[in-house]
DNA sequence: GGTACGATCACGGAGCGTTATCGTTT
DNA sequence: AAAACGATAACGCTCCGTGATCGTAC
């Protein structure tokens, strides 16, 4: 195994987080430090800069940490064992949760280029319609 | 001109926003209703269902309330009269910025999608440098 | 032994959600 | 006159930013 450790502050600039932002999903049960020094330092792993690096790439989710921190849970046991029927159902919804939010968001980053281009325009060199009433 | 006027309620539905969001944005300063009834209902017109619209659409860009505010007070103006050097530079500097918070959003929305197929996959399925550190 | 670096409160702020209470519209 | 709709506080919540004050690492 790898038993490199890191304080917080490598971490945070590896995981392109901040402090704040790093003792803060500690707090909400994301990502804890996998020990501390006698001082009380954090003292992360190899690991530990793996999992907060997928949390930030799980962000535009819009999965709650609750949620993010349930996912993450099923998925880490999922690599050890076999889940159950109900597991793997928790799992595969919550999958498919952040699949739509990811669409959603997808849509709604295309208009607001539309729109930020329709704005940028000389007046009446972009298309009318280019904002719309959602569905 | 359209004389026509909407209630609140109406208004949001058609922004795809809640009540409570369309009172913030007139709280801040985003869009005001162009009147109000004798018993203090909110009047808003067709301009102003647009500009809810579009405040909706910029929104992705994530510039704060201000920011969104300046850019439509300046873009406002530029299709009545001719802006100052100054007033351009302004305008283009918002542009620019809500352009390149566009990019960095596209891309945070891509890693996220590899992410949630990177969990998804039954283990070894897909590339492990799925989730890269920032640069 | 100094100078980075980290720990723990604690307050603050954006952007709304959510009652609660009361008035308006039609 | 009742059902639907709206107004105004005011508190709550998330996701951190920002000090302040003090201790730790090396």
């Amino acid at each position: 195994m790898d038993g490199t450790t890191y304080h917080i502050g490598e971490v945070a600039t590896r995981a392109g987080l901040s402090l704040r932002t790093v003792r803060y999903y500690e707090d909400v049960g994301l990502v804890a430090p996998s020990g501390r020094t006698e001082g009380g330092f954090r003292l992360y792993r190899e690991t530990d800069v793996k999992r907060l690096l997928l949390v930030r790439a799980l962000k535009p989710t819009g999965l709650s940490v609750e949620e993010l921190a349930q996912l993450l849970a099923l998925h880490d046991r999922a690599t050890s064992e076999e889940l159950s029927a109900v597991d793997q159902d928790r799992l595969a919804g919550l999958l498919a949760q952040a699949r739509q939010r990811l669409r959603i968001e997808r849509e709604r980053l295309i208009a607001a280029e539309l729109a930020v281009e329709v704005l940028a325009a000389p007046a009446g060199q972009l298309p009318e319609a280019a904002v719309r009433e959602p569905a």
